[in-house]
DNA sequence: CCAATCTGACGTAAGTCCCA
DNA sequence: TGGGACTTACGTCAGATTGG
């Protein structure tokens, strides 16, 4: 058994009853290299953890885990003296976490998130049987160009998953990987590297001009390019502020008449039109099988840009993420 | 192999503390 | 002062270990 946390022998005359101790516990403390008792360390004890501190209250947690509210302290006991420290003190009505037991709440939490997803449930990840939704974020042109084939793929692999697009601005990318609001994001990142996103490229992909009549298949001269009206796209990317800051470095003047907020918008602006728009390659050969758009190549040479999957290290080995980062890059991956 | 013993977790009952 | 919340002693039980 493990020792009482407190002096509590009673004396006889007490009938085993005991006369409550000091409400700060003396907790045995840990000394600086002593080595960890496995023994006594039981997961269980991190559970009973999360949830007092989840719930800020003993008796809520012991409801919450289906123990007796005694049962749930005499875990907490053990892990108090298992670590050496009080974890939590009343403050009032509420259990208050220790500065040992704020500091240590995310790496428990981590810590049973990844027990839950890697050691309990790995084995029975089948993609066919599997109910789950895909949240990934992509522009709106992203969507066109990425989500047909990806339907296809998962209805032909994973008839029981779904599929939900985002639209998030690059700012609040890392931050949404992060909370798992979003599994993956697809499409021209480069700010986003934060330590806990990881990514893979898909392919590279380069700028074109984008001309109202699909029989418009020549290479503008610079004059030309010039002289015509522009359509400038201003969606959240990077990339039309890549190309646009490129053309400014050449110092080649254009004149834009209109800016759009969508790629989208174009059809309509340039059809019949003299105005040009360049966007990257994948867009208009998009909107060259819809609208009829002509394409032709810059009069400059193109900055290249890559298209990424990006997603967070907390879901790096969740089966179902795996399976559906793999089958992304089955899909657009290609070696440039 | 089986009975005895040990160990540890849980529930009950009851004491204490704190706040409204 | 009463009620809610936490803690502890003690009894019980189940699983593990030990010894014949």
């Amino acid at each position: 058994m493990l020792e009482p946390i407190l002096a509590s022998k009673l004396p006889a005359a007490n009938a085993g009853r005991v006369t409550m101790p000091q409400r700060t516990l003396p907790v045995r403390r840990r000394r600086r290299g002593d080595s960890v008792d496995w023994q006594k360390i039981d997961l269980n004890l991190l559970v009973v953890f999360a949830e007092i501190a989840r719930c800020g209250s003993v008796t809520e947690a012991s409801k919450a885990l289906g123990l007796s509210q005694p049962a749930t302290s005499y875990a907490l006991q053990r892990l108090r003296n298992t670590l050496g420290d009080p974890l939590f003190v009343k403050v009032g009505k509420q259990m208050q976490p220790t500065a040992r037991a704020i500091a240590i709440e995310p790496v428990v939490r981590e810590l049973l998130e990844r027990i839950q997803v890697e050691v309990l449930r790995p084995g029975s990840f089948d993609p066919r049987t599997l109910k789950r939704c895909f949240r990934i974020a992509m522009s709106d042109i992203g969507e066109s160009y990425f989500v047909p084939p990806l339907v296809r793929a998962l209805q032909e692999n994973a008839p029981e998953m779904s599929l939900q697009v985002h639209s998030i601005s690059p700012r609040q990318l890392e931050a949404a990987l992060e909370s798992g609001e979003i599994d993956l994001a697809l499409g021209h990142h480069p700010d986003l590297v934060g330590a806990g996103v990881h990514q893979q490229a898909l392919f590279t992909s380069r700028f074109v001009v984008l001309s109202g009549a699909q029989s418009e298949h020549k290479v503008f001269s610079i004059d030309e390019f010039q002289k015509r009206p522009h359509v400038d796209v201003c969606t959240p990317g990077r990339n039309q502020e890549m190309i646009q800051l490129h053309m400014k470095q050449l110092a080649i003047p254009r004149q834009v008449q209109v800016r759009v907020s969508r790629f989208l918008s174009l059809p309509e602006i340039l059809k019949g039109s003299e105005f040009l728009a360049v966007v990257p390659l994948e867009v208009a050969q998009y909107l060259r099988r819809v609208a009829n758009l002509g394409v032709s190549e810059l009069p400059f040479e193109s900055p290249s840009f890559r298209l990424m999957q990006h997603w967070h290290s907390r879901f790096q080995d969740e089966p179902a993420l795996k399976w559906l980062r793999e089958q992304i890059r089955l899909q657009f991956g290609r070696s440039d």
